[in-house]
DNA sequence: TTAAATTTCAAAAACGTTTTTGTATATTAC
DNA sequence: GTAATATACAAAAACGTTTTTGAAATTTAA
């Protein structure tokens, strides 16, 4: 391939020096039993040759790659969950900082998803692994455990004992409940993201408590799972207004869902922040534009990437014990969320 | 770091089966010296005892990575190019169907995208280079030209002989410029985006010919260019402003600047849809989201990623001639075009 | 029936580093 | 002044494959 450009090799920068090849890997690799002045002559050389260590030799010898993978999956668009990106790049600074490089794969569907880890690790293409959309119990998470491969997850399992940053959903769905009944609400539904996922679960605990903690019993009828996509979102509304009594607010927890409920809602006659309120969980780019503005919770996902980053960096280095980090949301309130008045579909 | 789990290597598979590597390596790669019935023991056995051929070794030997990097910039926002990501998916969709993984890399800055690339070729990281975001004149490009390093580019350089995808920007350009001149708008702004992407040119270009075919002067004070973030869109509207005479109509060359405009004028009480005209280039999500939605163009991103999957596949399989695909896009009208009336900011 | 060609496999070299081990020389300890 | 230690480098092994080369066994050609 490289034709006019002849590849230099270790060989060529020892030979160019009149030193030996090990002398010149040692000195690049920051070993200690090679004099200062060496040192430098060799790097000065190496950079003025262009010599750049080979991959996959290096690779090959040393068993470390100085890679990280990130594992995104293709969520309920026909693109990469813009989740995860934006988590990269805290990810990215931290690792970046310490001499790792950031590889991101894609996984097309469910079993790729395993189906990649497995591989990333078997053939020996990174030194860890970072992914989200966890489950209450994990096969990625078992596996990993059970290869005591370094990972890093966002969300957790249940038995959650593994290294992990996670969003307080927990948090969120009390305090986006607790919100509307001091609004007024009663009748409060819960549209929950797929409960294959563990913050889901999370979301559920803490809208059900925030009712506990108030007085007001549970109606499951009111709590509906939805699936990621923007129609099915629109479907649990729908599903909703068919039970006869509507809700007079809905906690969503996912934003996507609470657009795709308001847009359905709308599509009935229903004003969003008129006559039913809506709070949302992931403060989504969309969720500023549109009219009304979804009152949501701001993660500070760029936070949260480093701190994976650095927890990744730690296991490298050696340390065993698994690390746990939890961050609270920030509400930000739009224009969605409204007090309730007995205007509202509301009969009771 | 593999404890309980004894890494099976080729030798193992090998010495299992009474075979020689070699001849288990050439079963496995499908080579056609080995008798059908001894591949498919050789197969059975290698998953039966879980293995997968170390990364490094193999590329080590083989020169060869099946690996396809795809270099994304880090745009105006703090996050991925979301327009680049959108290409990834038909990308790894073609690459996958031929044993090849798609590797997405960050580039931090500008520097960092020159320096990543050379990184990956000259470290043999993998066999083939993707990336957008292309200038006039592009150091990348004649960078892999010169090593002879397979490369697709989204956009072009001015020379145009590598291969590459493309919108067809100059269409856009022309066709968003005429639809305006039909709707009898003549004072017809272009926002462009910068000048130092090639694509950028292209759009100017059309914007120029469509004015020219029916007899409008160009007038360079209502060609402004904008940088990607949202506060230069509105300061090129504010521009306009206080120029006395406000243009009746904005084509933007991108849908970012477009949005950024249209809130700038919105707080001049300057209703789009209405009091002026405006067209976007790229679709983005929030462009169906706003009110009124944004008139603008659909670029199929799936498609062009498909195509670019294709190219390089091609290219690695010793097709040597530049290969180049332009794509068509398609009118999405929406509600900030409106056919011009005597009332518009317009006193000519 | 023999020579040539083909099929199928094995032995060994090669890929370009890092790591292990070894060895002069210089330094320190006594 | 000698032995022990530390310093700075070199030689060679090792990493786990793929590729090259070679060779026996089998088939085909004559």
């Amino acid at each position: 391939m490289n034709q006019s450009v002849k590849k230099v090799g270790i060989r060529e920068v020892a030979s160019h020096l009149g030193l030996s090849v090990s002398t010149v890997s040692r000195a690049l690799n920051g070993y200690n039993d090679v004099n200062p002045s060496t040192r430098e002559r060799v790097e000065q050389t190496a950079v003025q040759l262009g010599y750049k260590a080979s991959y996959a030799a290096a690779n090959l010898r040393s068993k470390q790659t100085r890679n990280i993978t990130f594992m995104v999956s293709k969520p309920w668009t026909k693109f990469v969950d813009p989740f995860f990106l934006s988590l990269l790049d805290g990810v990215e600074l931290v690792l970046r900082a310490q001499g790792y490089d950031l590889q991101i794969v894609m996984a097309r569907d469910y079993e790729k998803e395993i189906e990649t880890i497995q591989d990333a690790v078997e053939s020996n293409r990174c030194d860890g692994i970072l992914f989200g959309r966890t489950r209450p119990q994990d096969e990625r998470i078992e596996f990993l455990e059970d290869r005591k491969f370094p990972f890093v997850t966002v969300g957790r399992t249940l038995k959650d004992e593994h290294s992990w940053v996670d969003v307080d959903h927990v948090d969120i769905g009390y305090r986006a409940t607790e919100r509307l009944i001091q609004l007024g609400h009663r009748r409060i539904a819960h549209l929950v993201t797929p409960l294959r996922y563990t913050y889901s679960h999370h979301a559920q605990q803490g809208y059900r408590q925030a009712l506990a903690d108030h007085g007001i019993p549970h109606d499951p009828a009111l709590e509906v799972e939805c699936y990621l996509s923007r129609k099915t979102g629109g479907d649990a509304a729908r599903e909703l207004l068919s039970l006869g009594q509507m809700p007079t607010a809905l906690y969503c927890s996912n934003d996507m869902i609470a657009l795709s409920a308001i847009e359905a809602l709308r599509r009935f006659n229903i004003q969003v922040g008129k006559d039913i309120a809506v709070i949302g969980s992931d403060d989504m780019p969309l969720a500023a534009y549109v009219d009304p503005g979804l009152t949501t919770f701001r993660q500070d996902l760029d936070g949260m990437g480093m701190r994976m980053g650095q927890m990744m960096l730690s296991m490298l280095s050696g340390i065993a014990e698994p690390q746990q980090q939890k961050v609270k949301a920030e509400l930000i309130v739009r224009g969605t969320d409204m007090p309730y008045s007995r205007k509202n579909g509301d009969e009771a």
